[in-house]
DNA sequence: AATGCAGCCATTTTT
DNA sequence: TGGCTGCATT
């Protein structure tokens, strides 16, 4: 055996949890406690005791991210073919075993996976056939049910139980149904599918199930505080027989349940399996003790926890900046200040985010950033540019625009397929990095000599002539008609004409989508820095910027320096968690807001703004109500704050402008009164002196009309709050 | 096919 | 406010 070096490096409790390896071990592990850590040196460990053959250990991940993260440290630790691990997502898991057995669900092994967007297209097929209205049921509406319908469809019983409130006019089941014998008929899948149809073949076969049940002798699984019901119910299946399961998570970070993501599955896993060891990774290596201080007592307010609490040795840290903005604009404008401060002191952009609620909110940042140029990358926005046939596409410019683009080389080198293999291409790099070309210009001379098979080198050759050709035309015609031009005579396009996968016609339309976009530049080159700018954002990790995120995508990350943007009640915790029954939503914004502050290292700097301007009318709110959850003492702040009674802290000039000035409403018409909405725009004509109903604080008159805008007493209201909500007109 | 216009909507997003 | 969709027009 080697030597254990790698234990030294551990405290105790992380030792346990790589020393414990039999049995089911559920290892709560708060933020920045070396969660990763303990999860490779836990499969190191496994390993190198030989307690199982490399193949025999099954580790899912959720991203990609995560996924070659663990790859990669482990391959540090241990010399071993981590390509016969099976280290991967859980879809790409479900994936692999699909693969295998795909003949079970009427799968060719060939099937494809579709996208959402796919899915999307077949869905309104199925919704034309059935004659339903896409108007009142959109696709997207229909998406998500299906969806739904999936995470459901894993337990029988409650799919008996099913019945979607527009059962009567619309039979989802139906519609599922034939969504499926679609795809079937398509020879394909969808993502939901990837571990759908393996719990299902598991399911019906008992001998397939014993067969990965024996060969997983040990199971690790990562953020298990995110699995939805199919992705519990396949590890447990899984698990059953040698009950080597150990689950990495923290129910205080547990922030999708709106993707289908159930905080249960943590939280019930001790009564799941039989003597469970749970252990809790509690000391911090990431913030400072303020900092842990306030996440902690934050935290502390939602019911629904397992509990643990973090600690660290890392005192006399920074206290938590508190910041009361006028508007957004304000907000974004101090925020940028502080940002210059800190680079002053040497701080890289790097180690600085700026995180938000919802993505709106990453606009204001930008504009202001942009004006005093101070680089960002904003992470995680959909992104057009990402797909497969735009990169195919836009690689193929780029060869044609700039011959130095040995990335846009490779990626359509044989695409379409020419029948250019590995071997080929490995030659050409090995030549041109032996000559110092590039890969265009190495082929170019690699086929005057006799390195390639004839067969590659006329094709070779005919590939470099179509670019020469292509390139002749840059100032002949202009930039739209010569992509076009591109992607026919280059047999781009035919190939996706000629793909009867399902995916074909979508990547054809996104491709039309991208010549439209063309029209926006006056030239290719201008496009391709665009471009070039778009994917920055992804690929320039070790470029120095500001990091732009929601909270959500901020999970897992840290930062020396955190800026949390507008902690406004109604943003956040947001309106629409706010007007779910029960705390169960309300929990999830606060263990949002505990991730949030847990990304910073040193500097955490929370902000409120008393006004925005959010779809084109001015919204007014009060400071979150996480905000008044903070111990005073772990905060600094640019205001003197006061604490009101009921709890909320406001500044001590807002509380005295509150009892002076009467409370104020916004609102647009009749029908928006019964909403729950804190916003509204003023195209509803009441009257001075209309009486208004509040379920909470009954009467209340209109007594002022500002710039078109109502202002409203409350009879029994003489102070406190601002209230925006739940307001029925007096009959 | 391209364009224009009206209406609708607006939380978080990986695989 | 602004981005998207569906539908109607050129």
């Amino acid at each position: 055996m080697n030597k254990i070096f790698y234990l030294d490096k551990l405290n105790d409790k992380q030792k346990e949890a790589v020393e414990t390896l039999n049995g089911p071990v559920l290892v709560l592990a708060g933020a920045g406690t070396g969660k990763t850590r303990v999860l490779t040196t836990r499969l190191a460990h496994l390993l190198n005791k030989k307690l199982a053959k490399p193949w025999e250990i099954l580790a899912v991940t959720f991203t990609n991210k995560a996924a070659n993260e663990m790859k990669r440290r482990v391959q540090n630790l241990l010399k071993i073919d981590i390509e016969r691990m099976w280290i991967g997502t859980f879809h790409s898991t479900g994936l692999k075993i699909l693969r295998r057995h795909s003949e079970l669900c009427f799968l060719k092994r060939d099937f494809t996976v579709i996208d959402t967007d796919d899915q999307t297209r077949l869905i309104k097929q199925v919704l034309e056939l059935n004659k339903i209205d896409i108007k009142k049921y959109t696709p997207s509406n229909v998406l998500w049910m299906i969806q739904w319908f999936k995470d459901k469809a894993i337990l029988p019983e409650e799919s008996k139980k099913f019945k979607f409130k527009f059962g009567k006019t619309l039979n989802i089941s139906k519609l599922y149904i034939e969504y499926q014998e679609r795809l079937k008929n398509l020879n394909a899948t969808d993502f939901g599918d990837l571990l759908l149809l393996p719990v299902k073949i598991f399911r019906e076969n008992l001998e397939v199930l014993k067969k990965y049940q024996n060969q997983f002798k040990y199971i690790l699984v990562d953020e298990y505080q995110d699995t939805d019901t199919c992705q519990d119910t396949f590890l447990k299946l899984l698990s059953q027989k040698h009950k080597n399961i150990c689950c990495v998570g923290d129910d205080d970070q547990a922030i999708y349940s709106w993707r289908g993501a159930d905080v249960k599955n943590i939280l019930n896993f001790p009564d799941a399996f039989k003597n469970v060891k749970i252990i809790r990774l509690e000391q911090n290596y990431r913030s400072t003790d303020h900092i842990l201080a306030a996440a902690s007592k934050l935290i502390e307010n939602n019911k629904d926890r397992l509990g643990k609490t973090l600690w660290t040795n890392a005192l006399n840290g920074e206290k938590l900046k508190l910041h009361f903005f006028e508007d957004g604009k304000d907000e974004a404008k101090n925020i940028s200040l502080e940002i210059e401060k800190l680079k002053l002191k040497k701080t890289k952009l790097n180690e600085i985010a700026i995180l938000v609620r919802a993505s709106f909110q990453t606009r204001l940042f930008e504009d202001r950033l942009l004006k005093i140029r101070i680089p960002y990358r904003v992470i995680g926005a959909f992104r057009f540019y990402e797909r497969l046939e735009i990169r195919d596409a836009i690689a193929y410019f780029r060869i044609v625009h700039k011959n130095y683009d040995d990335l846009a080389f490779e990626r359509v080198f044989n695409t379409p397929k020419r029948g250019l293999g590995t071997a080929t291409l490995q030659k050409i790099y090995t030549f041109s990095r032996d000559s110092n070309m590039t890969l265009l210009d190495a082929s170019r001379k690699i086929v005057e000599t006799d390195e390639l098979t004839s067969n590659s080198r006329s094709t070779i050759k005919k590939f470099i002539e179509d670019i020469d050709r292509w390139k002749s035309k840059i100032n002949k015609i202009n930039h739209i008609e010569l992509a076009k031009v591109i992607l026919e005579e280059s047999g781009y396009t035919k190939m996706w004409l000629n793909d009867k996968s399902i995916e074909a016609p979508g990547r054809l339309e996104n491709l039309k989508e991208l010549i439209s976009a063309l029209r926006d530049f006056s030239n290719m080159n201008e496009f391709l820095e665009h471009i070039s700018l778009v994917f920055e954002n992804e690929r320039n990790y070790d470029s120095d910027m500001v990091n732009i995120m929601t909270m959500h995508a901020a999970k897992g990350l840290e930062f020396e320096s955190v800026f949390l943007a507008g902690w406004d009640e109604g943003l956040f915790p947001h309106q629409k968690s706010l007007e779910e029954k029960g705390n169960k939503a309300l929990e999830e914004e606060r263990r949002l807001a505990y991730v949030g502050i847990t990304r910073g290292k040193n500097n955490v700097y929370i902000s409120f703004a008393k006004r925005r301007f959010i779809h084109g009318t001015w919204n007014f709110s009060q400071p979150s109500r996480f905000l008044s959850e903070l111990p005073k003492e772990n905060i600094d702040s640019n205001e003197d704050f006061f604490q009101e009674e009921d709890g909320f802290i406001v500044d001590q000039a807002e509380y005295e402008n509150r009892i002076k000035n009467p409370n104020r409403l916004l609102f647009k018409n009749k029908e928006n009164l019964l909403e729950n909405r804190n916003s509204y725009n003023s195209e509803y004509n009441f009257k001075v002196g209309d009486d208004i109903f509040h379920e909470k604080y009954g009467y209340g008159t209109i007594k002022y009309i500002v710039d078109g805008k109502y202002e409203i007493v409350f009879d029994k209201l003489s102070e406190t709050k601002i209230v925006l909500e739940n307001f029925i007109k007096h009959a």
